[in-house]
DNA sequence: ATGAAAGTTGAACCAACTTTCAACTTGTGA
DNA sequence: TCACAAGTTGAAAGTTGGTTCAACTTTCAT
């Protein structure tokens, strides 16, 4: 009971250093201000996000925030982190449930347009990193690419695609990830077409490519 | 001589609405706000940006921004929609060196890596442009996906490549879109392996697909 | 029961910007 | 030449919103 633990179940250090809740009533209010400013960030975007915004949402006082964390770019941070977590646990079970590996790619797309359609404000988030949290953002994407560049590895391991080396793989890693996120722009957040058909259309490319 | 002219040769209309420059003299100063403009936010960040700090670039008093542009979001979205002129501009003559219409479309990105490669604040503004511009950000996006479309259709009646419906097509142009940008950022902003080699690579993918 | 640690409060401070404007300068057509 | 339109200037007004802090309340181990 000496050392603080984290207040989520993924592990992800949310506050600032040195001002993790110590006690449930923290830890409470603490969860409290994340989800105030997960609706702040992803209605108004940073910029146009306030402190106030974020704890008048919270029902907590303008200083309890700075309780917790160190400014308004730390929290934002806290809330890439958690993100990035978020879609990873909800998109991974998919991934074992393929007749193979690029089925299972399948079928991760069809859940992760299904999870955006439901949480619009990830892209909010995630794509605003880019400019809020550089580091935050780079690592989310650096890891999500290393891990389709491994499944890439193990599928071509079982024959079931074509095997490439190291620079190869990592261009089709990143050319699926893009894929991916621009078809969960357009297909989950923007519009509504179904999540099974576009996933289809997109694994039958992969599998055969465009050519007769 | 009575109306007045866009300072520009792709004729997008940069100043605000009723602030066009009427004289040279006008025009050159429209342009170093422009270029000061374009140096600021690709440096700093729309956030972190300033007129002041525009304006100083520039050379010029700050109160001479507001001659040519209602606020700061006004300078954000005209660098937008020339920007976004600019990568068509640049990458469009190579389409049309292919041997085929895949072919084009690897010369494409070959030549997008390159110019990503030489103007990194490209990605600053266009992705930036989600949330300072959304509706240019949207335009942006959709008038690309909308070529690609375009001349997929024209590959298909050509029999390149195998013919698809309306929904299909367009989820193999916001596929083909997303692998380029995300590409775009990995080889040509973060990274610098060979643009040849990742372009041979993507193209190998949309030919023949991944499987053996 | 009690005191020390943890957490909460919100007024006030302050730094940074955006935007306005009235005076001034430059360029040009007649 | 000269008058007027176009363009430039920068000080100052006005606003916004992040951050601090000292007083106060709640919790909990002993």
């Amino acid at each position: 009971m000496s050392i603080a633990a984290p207040s989520n179940e993924t592990g992800v250090q949310l506050a600032s250093e040195g001002k993790e809740p110590r006690t449930p009533r923290g830890e409470k209010t603490l969860r409290k201000i994340l989800d105030a400013a997960l609706g702040e960030f992803g209605e108004r975007g940073f910029g146009d996000s306030s402190i106030v915004g974020i704890t008048s949402r919270a029902k907590v006082a303008l200083g309890t925030f700075y309780t917790y964390f160190d400014s308004k770019e730390a929290v934002f941070a806290a809330l890439v982190g958690d993100m990035s977590s978020r879609v990873r646990d909800h998109v991974a079970p998919a991934l074992g449930n393929g007749t193979d590996g690029l089925d299972g790619e399948r079928l991760a797309l069809e859940a992760y347009l299904a999870f955006v359609a439901g949480h619009k404000e990830v892209y909010r988030i995630i794509d605003e990193a880019e400019f809020v949290d550089p580091a935050g953002f780079r690592a989310h994407y650096e890891t999500t690419a290393s891990r389709i560049a491994a499944r890439l590895k193990a599928a071509a391991e079982r024959g079931e695609i074509v095997a490439r080396d190291e620079l190869a793989t990592e261009v089709r890693a990143w050319a699926i990830m893009g894929m991916n996120v621009f078809l969960g722009l357009r297909f989950g957040v923007w519009g509504s077409e179904p999540a099974a058909d576009v996933a289809a259309e997109v694994n039958n490319l992969l599998r055969h490519g465009l050519e007769p």
